[in-house]
DNA sequence: GGCACTGTACCATTACAAATAATACAGCAG
DNA sequence: CTGCTGTATTATTTGTAATGGTACAGTGCC
């Protein structure tokens, strides 16, 4: 059990987003596309920070958000595993995290002149993919 | 010609947008949704930062910004006034741009658990309204 | 011209979040 | 015990957002 993957990640300076997000936001994309399988380990907090050339606490932090969230199982002196699929959210965060998403998507591509089947169909493509995985 | 619009725009410090941005796409919302008609005048900088209680220097980045991205044409000693639809942009920026937002909701929601269809409609309905306006 | 409004440009200060750095502690395997 | 794991704490640095204050330039009106 417990295969180590090597875990695909690199961060950007080009990237607006501060690098623990980065990370959260890239690990989560793997778990919920099945690239990373459940059960599959993951670096340890000082050993991606090593990969990554980064502060160990701020993959810690990284790491503490998404077991937060459910996505990782975290055993001391072992280390992270993709955990099984759950939802640890209630049904009025989940609400809210949908609205804001929704929101702040719409004020990001309005005036881009993009015709709306044009977007949605984008986002289609990049979203189907990472809805594979049921919470 | 440009009927002054009192401007309906309200701040929220639950949101977890900066105040500028706040500003900045609630207005762009408005006038690419029509309810800011083209031609019209904006409150001036020391008015609308009045109206918000925040510091004139805030609402004068937001202005000059919106500027920058052709939403607004600015007339010194006379104001501020919502501009002719044109695409200041880039085919490639606008299409990193989409590229951007894309990403970045497909993180959010990502494992919300909600289907794609459920999603996708959310999304049709509070962009539609919004894309009236033809770049 | 004088005045009151407009947008614009600085600069200094405060507030806050992100990231770094350095420790320290607790659990597991050999 | 030794060396790995996650976790917690504190202090420091950095960058951005926002504020406060001042100054300058263009426009319309009296």
């Amino acid at each position: 059990m417990s295969r180590t993957v090597p875990l695909m990640l690199q961060l950007s300076a080009a990237d607006p987003r501060p690098l623990g997000k980065q990370i959260t936001d890239g690990i989560r994309l793997q778990i919920a596309s099945g690239e990373l399988p459940v059960g599959s380990q993951l670096p340890s907090v000082r050993g991606l920070a090593q990969q990554l050339t980064i502060n160990p606490n701020t993959v810690a932090k990284a790491y503490t958000e998404l077991t937060t969230e459910g996505w990782l199982d975290a055993r001391q002196g072992l280390g992270l595993f993709v955990a099984e699929p759950r939802q640890l959210l209630s049904d009025a965060e989940r609400e809210r995290r949908l609205n804001m998403a929704v929101d702040s998507f719409t004020a990001e591509v309005v005036g881009l002149g993009y015709p709306l089947e044009s977007v949605l169909a984008r986002l289609e493509t990049t979203l189907a993919p990472c809805l594979k995985r049921r919470a």
